[in-house]
DNA sequence: CGCTCGATATTCT
DNA sequence: GAATATCGAGCGA
């Protein structure tokens, strides 16, 4: 089969120009995006982005980067489009891609908080050790978890073929165009007030609902205060 | 349903 | 020693 048709995955591919802009907005920009992971020759995991956080540097108390390079943040510095995994909390690893306008901000990066699953559901509930499909990857920890991603994973570059993990532009499978809201970061303490978390709100793979996109629960019969 | 707590790498005080 | 870009188990209302 020589046309290029239904499945050629790295002709959307998204290129480093895509990292190459304000951190913030490629976290827009990112949902409905296609995050792919290829453990071996045969299994490739996919599911569409539907939540993500932006993290910027000095300007940014609550980012890894706040503080200058260290040993574990240094992609946050580097070339965009590169994957920044880190170890948390003891027990959970989570995935980030860098961001940023090279010429204008020292580092970032975008942290993916959830997907809805597409491809290889049956290796994601296996790695998870759960069928429910809500539990799967809604959450940074648990999308790590379902795409097999590590520490193995830092410094991939994931603007190339054959790294084994990639972000793509999303096909007919996928749907069309997403809404996007923004709210503020989930887990943060320091500059909790940014609106640098994004999410499709009609998702209902996204790792917490908020107040900012709460179907109405008009106070029928709990007027309080 | 909501709250508390353990896991324990990495960084900072 | 304390805090953290998290998750899930345990416990009580």
């Amino acid at each position: 089969m020589a046309s290029r048709s239904s499945s050629s995955s790295s002709s959307r591919l998204l290129p480093p120009e895509f990292y190459s802009r304000p951190t913030p907005q490629v976290a827009h920009d990112l949902i409905g995006k296609v995050l792919v992971r290829v453990l071996d020759k045969k299994r490739r995991l996919a599911g569409v982005i539907v939540e993500t956080e932006a993290y910027g540097h000095a300007d940014d108390p609550a980012s890894h980067a706040h503080r200058g390079p260290t040993a574990r943040n240094r992609v946050m510095f580097g070339p965009v489009g590169v994957a920044y995994v880190y170890f948390t909390y003891g027990s959970h690893h989570c995935v980030n891609v860098s961001a940023r306008s090279p010429d204008r901000a020292p580092a970032g990066a975008v942290l993916i908080r959830s997907i809805e699953p597409v491809e290889g559901v049956g290796v994601m509930q296996n790695l998870r050790g759960t069928g429910n499909p809500l539990l799967l990857a809604s959450g940074p920890g648990r999308l790590t978890q379902a795409m097999g991603i590590t520490l193995l994973q830092n410094g991939l570059d994931m603007t190339v073929p054959g790294s084994g993990l990639c972000i793509e532009e999303a096909g007919d499978l996928e749907g069309g165009r997403r809404q996007v809201v923004s709210t503020p970061r989930i887990g943060i303490t320091k500059a909790a007030d940014l609106p640098w978390r994004f999410v499709d709100p009609s998702s209902r793979f996204v790792s917490r609902r908020l107040p900012a996109f709460a179907p109405s629960i008009p106070e029928q019969h709990s007027r309080s205060s």
